[in-house]
DNA sequence: CGTTTTTTTACGGGTTCTTTACGGCGGCGC
DNA sequence: GCGCCGCCGTAAAGAACCCGTAAAAAAACG
């Protein structure tokens, strides 16, 4: 809208996928700034104060989530991971560190460039918006405390409303098990993951249409959650 | 509106932050004050007497909780807090403390601004106008302390009376145990919650058209009570 | 001294949280 | 292809906690 032209960091060591990158988002009409490794990538973040980052986990200087705890000091721009198969576990630790999303190589343009467009959506939309989010037919008030479907209110206990306002922080974005878990349980319950599948599931009942396909409240596989919302 | 210039004091290190802080204020037409410390701002608020106040949680030299509980000890001005810590511990203390919003970052100028104006609405109102909330059948007026019920005087104790206050400060908000009983009791019966269900049926019996169902006198589970009144 | 108000004590019922158990789905190795 | 295993969803029961209610004792008040 206002901003003509959002940058957007590579930071990758890859000739190939940098030039995928590069020609699927200057198309798409984004300005890139390209890092071959990770020095670099924190140094270009520094100056060039791009609107959002991709990163890759396997860079040839030092990890990728070390990149990221670094932007992470003094930024909030959103940071997306590209993450070989194999990095499952690094992938998550990116999350925990900070990173919003990821996406798994080998990946096409449209997922891609999705993803972009959540990323840089979640980033204007955090920055101007009171706290009332809309699920089809249910809406919550995280100040108020309070949910309504259908204009009916619905009673939501605090450990549900804790877990909703934790990924409503980071709404379209992964939230890790482990920071779930740690925000609304404290650290010493980081690995008791069934409680969020029982939560879940319980929050599903009360605001989704049909709580066995969820349409707001998703599952990212072996990863952790995710809080999609309507447009406002 | 009468105010020409509402002037804002802000404590808070981090240099960018300010900046931003300084010019979304500034081209509003607020006066700002600056602190970059916990010390100065606590000096600073004294010595500007602002009519808003904006707190950093994370400050260099000591808590920003405590500089809260230091202004709260002379002044009732409407403080907002600043945080990156998502944790939903500090932000009950920092309410406990006395502040009466509270932001989490990453945030926007719409944001900010919206909130800015709330508390500072909600101050002149507080200030100026008598006021009169509305339950259904009864009326309360909290400056004259009085309540009525269908045009007769109903009695409220000095007891029932701070805690109504307390809740109509926050009308539509949830106000935790703890802020009620500190408020009413003092900080040393934080603890004994039992006072407020007593009170609190007292309060409903007295208020409510039928207290065993009440309408504007909620219960919030494990957190608090909340006060909703009628559309004036 | 009598009344009002506050504090103390006790109990029952309801909600919420935790624990435990089972079945499905998909990946991975054999 | 087949079975194993990890991950997820579902269900239900037990424990822990919170809340409302009542009533008596203590304190404050005039």
């Amino acid at each position: 809208m206002t901003e003509p032209r959002p940058t957007v960091l590579v930071i990758e060591d890859q000739p190939e996928i940098r030039q995928f990158l590069r020609s699927s988002l200057g198309a798409e009409g984004y300005r890139i700034v390209e890092s071959p490794n990770a020095r670099r990538g924190t140094i270009d973040a520094g100056m060039h104060k791009p609107d959002l980052a991709i990163v890759d986990l396997g860079l040839p200087d030092f990890d990728g989530v070390e990149v990221i705890r670094r932007i992470r000091e003094w930024s909030h721009i959103p940071i997306i991971v590209l993450s070989a198969r194999i990095q499952e576990r690094s992938k998550i630790d990116a999350l925990d560190a900070g990173a919003d999303d990821y996406i798994t190589k080998p990946f096409g343009v449209g997922e891609l460039l999705a993803r972009v467009r959540v990323a840089l959506r979640h980033a204007t939309r955090s920055a101007s918006g009171s706290k009332v989010i809309i699920l089809g037919p249910t809406a919550v008030d995280l100040e108020k405390r309070r949910a309504t479907r259908d204009g009916n209110e619905i009673r939501l206990t605090p450990i549900e409303l804790k877990l909703l306002t934790c990924l409503a922080q980071h709404l379209d974005m992964v939230v890790t098990h482990r920071q779930l878990l740690r925000e609304v349980w404290g650290p010493s319950h980081e690995e008791q993951t069934h409680y969020l599948r029982i939560y879940m599931r319980q929050l599903r009942e009360k605001l989704e249409t049909d709580p066995v396909q969820p349409k707001h409240l998703l599952t990212e596989t072996g990863v952790g959650y995710r809080l999609v919302a309507d447009e406002g």
